[in-house]
Parts: structure tokens; sequence; C-alpha cells
DNA sequence: TTCACTAAAATGTGATCACGTTTAACCCGC
DNA sequence: GCGGGTTAAACGTGATCACATTTTAGTGAA
């Protein structure tokens, strides 16, 4: 077995006012959730620390909360790594995502006005941009702006934690979803969600919601092309 | 203004091989679970420490966690307090744990063969033993531990975190839920629940748990029972 | 009495150190 | 060469200390 490769971490610049508790937990989830880290990579506290250069304080805490996020796993080790992913695994976050989005998207519903609609529209202008420049992470991250958008209009918020740590868990391989998206005639879900939006028609957008989550994940939900990425731990290009 | 009591917390035995870490993170989520700190109550790092009697370290770690599960709330002060209920936000939290149990349920019902319903059976038995005895602790235990029974039938497991998170927040109100068991007639949602797991049949399951959530609920869920309750900040026998 | 300003106590944050456990390397005997 | 046992390195955990920020108390003037 190879030696495992020295951890580098890519250090976006750290915020003013923001700790450096903060600024590791932040470097470290965008890295799992964009699928830095392969799963079954173990993540030692000093290792991460010296990758961050800093004490290792700010970086276990850091690593604790990604864990009980459900984004890292502790082992009986007391060791930290990434969450290994299995097909079946794969399907059960799926569906609880469409539950779980679907739910939160009816219950903002009533709050959605006008001017929100105006705003998920400019943001799915993004998407768009994103996609047409060929811009992987882009496309994920305001698909992810135009969810949270949608979901926060509820202004008693207590659903979106549950998502993004959904979010977290699927995101190392969303990545492979977004590698075949220019492979398929693409339907704008999003479209028929800000209509249903529009119409203030609650079925109309759990089935344009339902179709959107779907469609970003069917082509990585066939067994086969999933167990190929599971196996070969996160090396997709 | 009153002085802020002392904190005094129930300290349960430590169990072996449980690290500090895990036992101050076990007392605390206990002691927030059952409504013992009162919702707007700030929680210093060091007296929680002082009244486990440890280090501040693994307590600030515990603290950190139920943060992050939405147990607790961090404020802009960096001060950490049990989260303030409104009436519009238990309303969502309850909504959220109807949809996301039903899910739940939903997806483990394929997994549940006779020794499962047996398990459930007689864990169903002990819950009824416990509101005989007038024991509201115990009963709120043996119900999360139905439910919990249920879900984790499905071993894909992905779904119990997140209901977790949603007992937590909704876990010092339920309470109150219990105080008004004994006045109304109680119809056994579990025996439906078991009825419907037994003939496998999915929508049935869903109208039986959607049923037993919304028993323990519809006692609190009164708009002016629970602004009573969350006006007199948790102070209810 | 009330408000503003200052000083002191309290609190969260981060770094460093010590200890026990786990993991990995090494060496010896077969 | 190969397996088993010993030793050293690595690691997580927990405690203590120093520092910056926040909160509270106290004081004095209007």
């Amino acid at each position: 077995m190879a030696p495992t490769p020295p951890l580098s971490l890519p250090v976006s610049p750290r915020h003013p006012k923001e700790t450096v508790n903060q600024w590791a937990y932040r470097s470290l989830r965008q890295a799992v959730m964009v699928g830095l880290i392969p799963p079954g990579r173990s993540l030692t506290i000093r290792d991460v620390a010296a990758a961050l250069a800093v004490s290792t304080m700010p970086v276990r805490e850091a690593l604790r909360r990604l864990a009980s996020e459900q984004a890292l796993e502790v082992q009986d080790n007391r060791r930290i790594q990434v969450p290994q992913m299995t097909v079946s695994k794969f399907r059960e976050l799926c569906e609880l995502r469409i539950a779980l989005e679907c739910h939160a998207a009816e219950r903002a519903l009533p709050y959605v006005g006008a001017a929100r609609i105006e705003q998920l529209t400019l943001i799915d202008r993004r998407i768009d941009e994103a996609h047409a420049a060929g811009d992987r992470e882009g496309v994920t991250i305001h698909n992810q702006d135009f969810h949270r958008h949608l979901y926060e209009s509820n202004p008693n918020q207590v659903i979106m934690p549950l998502v993004e740590s959904v979010w977290l868990q699927l995101g190392p391989f969303t990545r492979l979803a977004l590698s075949k998206l220019n492979d398929f005639y693409h339907v704008d879900r999003h479209s028929e969600a800000l209509a249903a939006l529009k119409k203030q028609d609650p079925l109309a957008l759990r089935i344009a919601l339902e179709a959107d989550i779907r469609d970003g994940i069917t082509h990585v939900g066939t067994a086969e092309l999933l167990s190929a990425y599971v196996e070969n731990a996160g090396m997709v290009g």
C-alpha cells in the first residue's frame, strides 16, 4: 500500500472577525463538500493543524463538529475519517433529500412573494451561466444557493441545518453527477419550480423539486457508476 | 432582575471506557432533553465545568456539539444558551418531525420482520407500564426507544441523527405534553403502527405514526398553552 | 436620579504540555 | 523469508495558562 499522501488543503482567506475555529471549520467543510478528501481518508488533528498552520485546538473542534453533522465519521479507534459510501446508503440519502426538501419547499411556499421570486430567478440565471462556462463548482454552489434561498423564505427556520447535513454527506459524490451534466438534455426544473411558486401551487412545486433533485442524481444513482466511483475512493476527474 | 441561580446538573454515573467528553455531552444532552435548563438560560463553559467537576476542555466541546445539533444556540456574543421557543417555530418543528419520521418509517418498513415486531411490542408494553405508574420521564424514554427501534430497522442509517436533532429541539417542551397525558383518552397508536407493520402496509403505517406524533403534540400545540409555557420560561411542574 | 465613563471581573479563544492508548516499525528467533 | 513480540513514534484526550473581548460594577458629573 502506498503511503498516505501528505494532506494539503486549499486555504481560503480568513475573514476579519472570524475566529480560527470558524475558519478551520469552513475550510474543512468546503474540502469535504467538493470531495477533495477521498472517502476513507483518515484525518488526524495534528496533520490538519499543520496543513492549516494553526494549533490543534481549533482543528479538533472543527473535526468534531463536522463529525456531529455526519460529514465525518469517528471510528472506534477514535480516529476521524471521511465516511465510506455504499450504493444503498447513497439511495437512502437521496430519498431523504427529496422528502426533506419537498417538505421544506412546501412549508416555505406561503412566504414566497414577488421579491423572492425575482431573487431566485437571478440565482437561476447564475446557474445557467456557470453551466455554460463549464464551471462545475460554480453550478454546485449556485444550485445550493437556489435551494437555500427558497427554503429560507420560511422565517421560522428549523429545516435548513438538516438539509445542509444531507448535502454534506452527498457532497463528495455530486461531483460525479456534474461530470455527466452535459451529456444529457437538461430540463430546467427550476423554471418549473418558479412557475409553481408564482401560482402558489404546492403540488406542482413538489413535483418540480423532486424532478430537479432526481435529475442531478440519476446520472450517479445507477449502481454501476456509483460503485465504480466508490471503489476508486473518489478519484474521479 | 433576580440573579441567575447557580447551575446544578444531575450527574449520571460515568460509564467505564467513556471519555470525559462523552460523559459531559451525555449529561448536558439529558438535561436539555428533559427541559431541566430553562430556555434563554445562558451556559458558560466555566460554570458547567464546575457543575460537572471537570476541566473546561471537555465541556466546551460538548457545548459546541450540542449547538451544532441545534439543541443549544450560540449568540453573537459567542455566549451559548438554550434556544427560545416560539409558537410558530414549535409548529414548524412538529410538522418537520411528522414528515421526517413518516419517511423514516416507510423506508424501514421493508426490513421489519417478526423478531423486530416482537421487540417493538415489548417496548410498547414498557411504555404502558410507565404510563400506568405515572412515570413521565419513563414514558418519554421508552416512547423514543420505540420510534428509534422502528427507524433503525433500516440497516442503511442516515435519518436517525436528524430525528434526534428534532427531538432535542422539542425535548424541553414535551414535558408539557406529558403533563396533560392522563387528561385524555389515549388511543394506542403504537398498536395501529404494529398492525400496519405486520401487514406491510406503508400508508397505514404513515397514518398511525402521524396520529401518534400529533396525539403527543396537540395538547401542547394550542397556541394558548404553549405561549403560556414559553412565557414562563419552562417553569412547568 | 440618571447618564456617561472607567475599572475590574468574567468569559471565550487559542496555545502548549502531560498522560494513556493506539499504531507502526523493528528486531530476533524460527 | 516469516511470524511474534518488543520498542518507539504517533495520536487523542484532558488540563493549565495567557490573551483579547465582553460584560458588569462602580464612580462621578449633570
